[in-house]
DNA sequence: CACATCTATCTTTTT
DNA sequence: GATAGATGTG
């Protein structure tokens, strides 16, 4: 703790390590001795430009946390002069209390932030000079979809010819791009991309007199605030004198340009990643940021980490062999000095329903008998509807689980509502919060009420907020719609005058009861309502915690609502991951990035589920191998990978599974393969190429068919019912059972 | 204007 | 099998 303080307080060093105190010294040395050569030769790095290639369980958190506490100890920047950027808030809160642990004490002036939180920080003090208000609101997916139809009605653009998903998606791409709309115009031709065109400029118009900004505009606008003032340039690179980022490799270029701008001149960037392990590339990721870095920051430094502390050389084995096949690489080869290990365990089920009673028993088998903990497992799939089989099946089997992304909790009506209600507050212009809470509850202001409001302000130009406190000029407005708007006004206003002042929470609780939106859930009476009544408490909890750190803290600059807005609309799923309780998890192999487990199952390995048909489509061949070298590489001692003869699809189509071509590339030798038969599983040769397919899902009965039961004994079939299920008369008492054809120990005579 | 019912389409992955 | 949009009814 000595050090760190006398290291802080002394002057930031021009030039690399300066002599440092003994207690430095000695700090200094244990700082070092933790790590391995190439994790040292990092961390000790003296100035200028690094990258840090570190494969999947290298080190990679010890690396970045040892260099911050490095800068700090030897005086090469002082805490305020350090930016880190991680993926996820979750991500970042564990490295500020690693390098706290370090170095010994708490170091608030440091950025230690994701992307997105670093830009909403900078826009808020810089936002005015590109004609936003400081209050500016963050409009997630869904808003933004919103504001999106918005435009398309307005331009009269049919939504059935032009998807307005896709047109979102060619927005964000020139975003990502850096062009906006006459720069994207100018670049394409097609009539969808025209159309396009037409759309973003009218989107950017509205957004800004929403004073509202999308995700990619947190980083868009930065960029735009940057390059065109310098003072604030220069304001930004010399608070920022040392940049490090996390999961470099998915980056985009939006992101690239912004580091770029804060790095130029003093060239101290330390980048770390792993272009094995770049999955948002359909996110506009660029994966040519960490291929290209040398070329890009010619005197950058590289160094490799490739010794992995995570998993067996079995399990490292089987992820080189997968990712050896892409060419879009950097020679890596991850080694262990760990043991062999169990081979990896691959599994043909005859369908999702089988799969998922064949994991929940291996889970309980490695609870009961192998003595791990459920919060050392994890499941991992393909796309989040996959987990419902899942959820269904543990529920039976009594085996408690979490599940990490999926319907978020700030995507609940409910929730969204309370949210959209705090953000009318703090901006009275923010349209889509408008309209998201006028009628909600029910006030009587319906579509046609709505439509005129939203016309008028589009042709006066004034904020919304401004329409709807003089209803009565809007042309056409009924006398009941303008009495029902002016009196949600003036309770909105009412509300408005306290929110600077109070804590959010109660805030919170009086915009709810004021409002009516609770009593309107209360009146419903129904379970649904009730579990809305829960969420929208545990969301008065979250503001509750949010105000008590807030007093711990002090306050700062940005009023409390607004910081609390900006925190929650960056919030994500990752960072709510429970690891107290034990549960095992379940989450999509997206999601998985950056943890680890003892025991991973990675299901639904099929052609066309994983790697997914669109993504193939799309020449994404090389991101999905990526994606499952990411979902190997997160298991420390077992593996397990399964896929089903059969899946039904969207509810209903049943399609047939081939192995994913995964399964065929890893190493034979590393696995071993089980086929279901119909009661039990049976390893088969080990590492075969093949597994003889099996005589199908169920056995197929008909009535007149002799069958055994395992506890029933000899019996035959008298009846086919829907739905799987066989009526079979017992020779033993002479008794008729129904029974699941599927499911039952019954086998065909 | 609110609510119920029907339908089409969907599923990648998410800061 | 869920959800959003369209259509119909009171």
């Amino acid at each position: 703790m000595s050090a760190g303080s006398a290291a802080a307080s002394s002057e930031p060093a021009s030039h690399g390590p300066g002599a440092p105190t003994a207690a430095g010294a000695d700090h200094l040395e244990r700082l070092l001795a933790e790590l391995n050569s190439p994790q040292r030769d990092a961390v000790t790095h003296g100035e200028g430009p690094l990258l840090v290639l570190a494969g999947a369980g290298s080190g990679k958190t010890r690396v970045l946390t040892h260099r911050i506490a490095y800068l700090l100890a030897t005086g090469m920047a002082r805490p305020g002069e350090i930016l880190a950027i991680t993926f996820t808030n979750k991500a970042a809160a564990e490295m500020r209390e690693r390098v706290e642990a370090l170095i010994g004490r708490a170091i608030r002036a440091m950025w230690v932030t994701t992307f997105h939180s670093a830009c909403a920080r900078m826009l808020r003090a810089d936002a005015e000079r590109l004609g936003y208000s400081r209050s500016f609101t963050i409009y997630d997916e869904a808003d933004s979809l919103r504001m999106i139809k918005r435009c398309m009605e307005e331009l009269e653009v049919d939504p059935k010819r032009f998807p307005p998903r896709a047109v979102r998606a060619q927005i964000s791409g020139a975003k990502n791009r850096l062009l906006d709309a006459e720069a994207y115009r100018e670049m394409h031709g097609s009539v969808f991309e025209e159309t396009a065109a037409d759309v973003y400029a009218l989107y950017e118009k509205r957004m800004l007199e929403a004073n509202a900004m999308d995700f990619d505009d947190l980083l868009v606008r930065t960029v735009n605030v940057i390059e065109l003032y310098a003072e604030v340039r220069e304001r930004w690179r010399r608070s920022f004198r040392h940049v490090l980022v996390d999961e470099y490799q998915d980056t985009n270029r939006a992101q690239y340009r912004l580091l770029q701008l804060l790095t130029s001149e003093h060239g101290n960037l330390m980048v770390v990643g792993d272009e094995s392990q770049s999955i948002y590339g359909f996110r506009h990721a660029d994966i040519g940021n960490i291929l290209d870095f040398d070329r890009d920051f010619p005197e950058a430094e590289t160094v490799k980490l490739e010794q992995n502390y995570r998993s067996t050389q079995t399990i490292l084995s089987a992820a080189n062999g997968i990712i050896e096949r892409n060419r879009q690489r950097i020679e890596k080869r991850l080694w262990t000095a760990a043991g062999e290990g169990e081979q990896v365990q691959l599994c043909e089920l005859s369908d999702e329903h089988e799969e998922a009673r064949w994991v929940a028993a291996e889970v309980e088998r490695l609870v009961d008998e192998e003595g791990l903990s459920r919060s050392e497992i994890a499941v991992f799939y393909r796309t989040n509807a996959m987990s419902r089989v899942l959820e269904d099946t543990l529920v039976r089997f009594e085996l408690p689980y979490q599940v990490i992304g999926g319907t978020k909790f700030y995507e609940r009506a409910e929730i969204k509502d309370a949210v959209a209600y705090l953000s009318l507050l703090v901006n009275p212009s923010d349209q889509i919060s408008f309209a998201r809470v006028v009628n909600s509850p029910r006030r009587g202001i319906g579509a046609t009420s709505q439509g005129r409001l939203a016309a008028h302000a589009n042709t006066t130009g004034l904020p919304i907020w401004e329409v709807a406190g003089r209803v009565e000029e809007v042309p056409g407005m009924g006398a009941a719609a303008i009495k029902a708007i002016s009196r949600f006004h003036e309770t909105i206003e009412a509300l408005r005058d306290r929110a600077s002042r109070a804590p959010v929470a109660r805030l919170l609780d009086a915009v709810l009861h004021e409002t009516g939106y609770l009593d309107a859930l209360e009146a419903e009476r129904t379970i649904e309502a009730e579990g809305r009544i829960e969420n929208l408490q545990e969301l008065v909890g979250v503001a509750g915690e949010f105000d008590a750190n807030r007093a711990l803290e002090g306050e700062g600059e940005v009023p409390p609502l607004e910081e609390f807005l900006q925190q929650i609309a960056l919030f994500t799923e990752q960072d709510k991951l429970e690891r107290d309780e034990p549960l095992v998890t379940l989450m999509t192999l997206h999601n998985a990035k950056g943890l680890e487990y003892d025991a991973v199952f990675l299901i639904g390995c099929e052609e066309g589920v994983f790697p997914h048909m669109r993504a193939l489509e799309e020449g994404g061949e090389e991101e999905e191998r990526r994606l499952c070298y990411v979902g190997i590489t997160r298991a420390r001692r077992r593996l397990y990978m399964t896929w089903a003869r059969e899946r039904r699809m969207f509810g209903g189509r049943r399609e047939v599974g081939i192995p994913s071509r995964f399964i065929d590339e890893l190493p034979p030798d590393l696995t071993e393969r089980h086929t279901s038969a119909p009661a039990r599983w049976e390893p088969a040769l080990s590492g075969a190429a093949a597994a003889p397919p099996d005589p199908g899902p169920a056995l197929e009965l008909q009535t007149g068919d002799d069958v055994v039961h395992a506890s029933f004994g000899d019996g035959v079939v008298t009846g086919v019912e829907p739905g799987g299920v066989i009526v079979v008369r017992f020779a033993g008492d002479g008794s008729e059972r129904k029974l699941m054809a599927d499911y039952a120990p019954i086998r065909k005579r």
